[in-house]
DNA sequence: ATCCAGGTATGCA
DNA sequence: TGCATACCTGGA
């Protein structure tokens, strides 16, 4: 590894205990954070930076080379304070006890913004597959097919990348059946050029209706692709830990995860992907 | 060893 | 519409 920057605060601040940054960086938003000497180190897009919590302020420090893109950027894709306050507050925590002990245990969690087209490949590695075995995935892929940011580290490859990947290839990096979602999908996008921008841009029931037509995304990668690469505060992705707590804590036996999905958009309100987020990293660490 | 994991697409009642 | 089943692979 090259030569690393000096230390600094996240501008605009970011403020979250330790335990609460790791389950942020390595909470299952993303897959490409790991702790190396006591900090976590990480890379998304073209960007490759180090982040550690001091008196519960985010700092952070960068390969010297690549500096100037990560300061200007880093704080877009953590999500400061400031952008967060009108969504922590105006979720129902006041008159919901459960969404109430979630945020309790997890002070100053927030949504990664992280690049889109990273976000779609990343949760179409996830389906039946635990945090730890995504991350190899997305390692191996980064490895073999992504393009070098600074010496010894690739970023993820593109979806043009990617469209010149066999399905035979993408199956030997591990991908098992997935290998053909993400290969259709390549070829999809082969297509479209500039498909992915638009539907970044879309109101949330549009964007989310045109990512279901890309072979693998149903609605609950849909739901993560939006929340975390696009910004849809509301997207509300129901999988099995989700349907695991919500069904125990509010009384919903017998309900569809649809049905659940939509309970959650209707009890939350326009932001319920970050209560989603709440209770989610609860029931991970019950 | 055997089972199951942050789902989706498909086929059948 | 609504539910069961197959699909790859590796880690517990």
């Amino acid at each position: 590894m090259s030569a690393w920057g000096q230390w600094r605060s996240v501008k605009p601040v970011v403020r979250c205990p330790d335990d609460v940054l790791a389950e942020l960086l390595d909470g299952g938003q993303a897959f490409r954070w790991n702790r190396v000497d006591g900090v976590w180190r990480g890379v998304w897009g073209n960007y490759i930076a180090e982040l550690t919590s001091q008196n519960d302020v985010v700092q952070w420090r960068a390969p010297v080379l690549i500096e100037d893109r990560v300061s200007r950027d880093i704080s877009t894709y953590l999500g400061p304070d400031d952008v967060f306050a009108d969504a922590w507050d105006a979720l129902p925590h006041r008159s919901d006890p459960v969404l109430k002990a979630a945020m309790g245990q997890w002070p100053g969690l927030r949504l990664l913004r992280q690049p889109f087209a990273e976000a779609v490949l990343c949760f179409l590695c996830s389906s039946m597959k635990q945090i730890t075995h995504i991350k190899q995935i997305c390692e191996t892929l980064a490895l073999r097919f992504g393009a070098e940011i600074i010496p010894g580290v690739r970023a993820l490859p593109s979806w043009s990348t990617l469209h010149r990947v066999s399905e035979g290839e993408l199956r030997a990096a591990g991908l098992g059946y997935r290998a053909r979602f993400i290969h259709g999908t390549s070829h999809f996008l082969a297509g479209q050029p500039g498909w992915l921008d638009v539907v970044e841009d879309l109101p949330y029931p549009e964007a989310k209706h045109r990512l279901m037509q890309l072979p693998g995304v149903g609605a609950k990668i849909a739901d993560c692709a939006l929340l975390f690469g696009a910004g849809k505060l509301e997207a509300f992705p129901v999988d099995t830990w989700i349907a695991r707590v919500m069904t125990e804590r509010y009384r919903l036996e017998g309900w569809s995860l649809e049905q659940i999905a939509h309970f959650g958009r209707a009890h939350y309100g326009q932001y319920a992907g970050l209560a989603q987020q709440y209770l989610f990293s609860s029931a991970r660490r019950a």
